[in-house]
RNA sequence: GGCGGUAUAGCCAAGUGGUAAGGCAGAGGUCUGCAAAACCUUUAUCGUCGGUUCAAAUCCGUCUACCGCCUCCA
């Protein structure tokens, strides 16, 4: 039974989607004004795992993660570089969806821009407004939030305690805070200044504030309620908080039914967390120069969602030697199976089972990754164990290697075999096999060093002389 | 100031009442012409102090340290 933490009740709760065989998730995607980096990788992986794994549960999922590319960020960059927004947005949303395919993330349904959903924005706002939930202010309209009577129950936070300014992020001289009629109050759409970008509306030109998109977006896509939002818990105040009080202010209709956030990538010795403005960030856009988007995957998975996760050189490598554990596995796999006997065992068959049941019994409870990689590492012993016998059945390799293929991308991990097509190289091989049987180590040695120096590595075993790629 | 989170071996990290999963690194071993890969064995009493209990890493309280949110953030 899948249990999912719940960040509106702050429990775990039996996980049962408003139609039994269907998930309706949203997760905020991000504002695309620069590359994306690590922190928010973080949370891109821990929803595809989740995504990924609640399709392996058997459920079709409607995955909808969106990119907010209007906003005072995006002007600014675009500015600085003396370029559009929309040029900006289509840089960096391009970035991202290379990005995302690096690391392996499953296509979205749908990944909506707000600037594609101008209208049903200001159809939505026009509602609040209509129904004395927002107000007009010299062409800024502000959310009443307050006249919301749940206002901070998603972030536990009392109205009357809120404390304005307190994050030191918000300039509580500018003309925004004397226009509100209440400082908690937020801005649905912003008056445009100059030539910036903007949009014809009822209440002025203007462009949509931070929150409204992602109310907007949700409910076109998947509907009034949805089961799972999701994103970073630094979004659970204001931007979750103020989408709940808009779109349930708007439908009347509870908009999400699981809220789910995900911890922060903490880098340094202080153990900070990464982030655009503390500057402490490293963009996915480097890092995959120098790693395999999968390694980042299982770095992901080394502690659950909810925890924070360090990004450290060490983690890094301890992912790395993983990735590598669970590649030899597989493809030593494969190459036994070209060694092994006709026939099946039902022995493999009980072994798997039981793994895959502590495995579904790890990710039921809120989606335990550690646990449940922990049991794809069991997997890939059992097959070692295997692969070193000397006589085996194809069926018991065969089935090893699809459920380890199985389990795996479910992380995100695809399993690889290689794969050698050059004839110089296969000539280089069989020589050096007839020099062992001549016992000239001397010569083999140095064959095998000439190939490892172009990245193939050789293995001798008792089925022959297996390779890989480094 | 308000609210919340975390503290387990050299490192990462499970475990939420019955005497500490797993991974990395280390040590020893098996296999190998040598290697590699792999397998086996081995390494902790759970931040402090106190309480509840037959029994606590697990519950309660205290203290300490670190982190996060309080309208820029995944």
């Amino acid at each position: 039974m899948l249990e999912v933490f719940n960040t509106l009740t702050r429990k775990k709760e039996v996980f049962k989607p408003m139609n039994p065989d269907i998930v309706n998730m949203y997760v905020c995607g991000p504002t695309v004004y620069n590359y994306i980096h690590i922190g928010n990788a973080r949370s891109v992986i821990a929803f595809d795992t989740i995504r990924r794994y609640l399709e392996f549960r058997g459920y079709k999922v409607n995955y909808i993660s969106n990119f907010t590319d209007v906003d005072d960020k995006m002007i600014n960059a675009a500015r600085e570089n003396h370029t559009t927004v929309k040029a900006i947005a289509d840089k960096y949303i391009d970035a991202y969806m290379q990005d995302t395919q690096a690391l392996n993330i499953e296509k979205a349904t749908a990944n909506p821009r707000a600037t594609d959903n101008i209208d049903e924005i200001i159809n939505f706002i026009q509602q609040l407004i209509d129904d004395g939930y927002a107000y007009n202010v010299d062409g800024n309209v502000y959310y009443r939030a307050r006249k919301f009577d749940t206002y901070g129950k998603l972030a536990h936070v009392d109205v009357n305690e809120l404390e304005v300014g307190a994050s030191q992020h918000v300039d509580v001289k500018n003309g925004e805070f004397e226009q509100k009629e209440d400082p908690i109050d937020f801005a649905l759409w912003k008056k445009s200044v100059g030539d910036e970008i903007s949009w014809d509306a009822p209440f002025g030109k203007g462009r949509p504030g931070w929150h409204i998109e992602c109310s907007v977006m949700s409910t076109k896509y998947l509907g009034n309620t949805i089961d799972i939002h999701g994103g970073g818990e630094d979004l659970v105040f204001p931007h979750h908080e103020n989408e709940r009080a808009q779109s349930e202010a708007k439908t009347h209709q509870q908009f999400v039914k699981y809220w789910m956030h995900n911890g922060f990538v903490t880098i340094g010795e202080d153990n900070e967390k990464m982030s655009k403005s503390l500057g402490n960030f490293i963009t996915v856009h480097d890092l995959l120069k120098e790693i395999d988007g999968q390694v980042l995957r299982l770095l992901m998975s080394t502690t659950h969602y909810r925890r924070p996760i360090q990004y450290t050189q060490t983690s890094l490598d301890e992912a790395q030697s993983n990735f590598k554990k669970l590649q030899n596995a597989y493809s030593n796999l494969n190459y036994r199976l070209k060694k092994a006997d006709e026939g099946n065992d039902i022995k493999v068959d009980q072994e798997i089972r039981q793994i895959e049941s502590k495995f579904i019994e790890a990710m039921d409870d809120d989606f335990n990754v550690q646990n449940g990689i922990a049991e794809v590492y069991e997997l890939a012993k059992l097959s070692n164990v295997y692969v070193a016998r000397p006589s085996v059945f194809k069926g018991t390799i065969q089935k090893l290697m699809d459920n380890l293929e199985k389990l795996s991308m479910i992380f995100g991990i695809v399993l690889k075999v290689t794969e050698i097509n050059d004839d110089e190289i296969w000539k280089l091989i069989d020589e050096r096999n007839q020099a062992r049987k001549n016992k000239d180590f001397i010569r083999s040695d140095e064959i095998r060093e000439i190939l490892k120096n172009q990245g193939i590595v050789l293995e001798d075993t008792p089925q022959g002389t297996r390779f890989r790629k480094e």
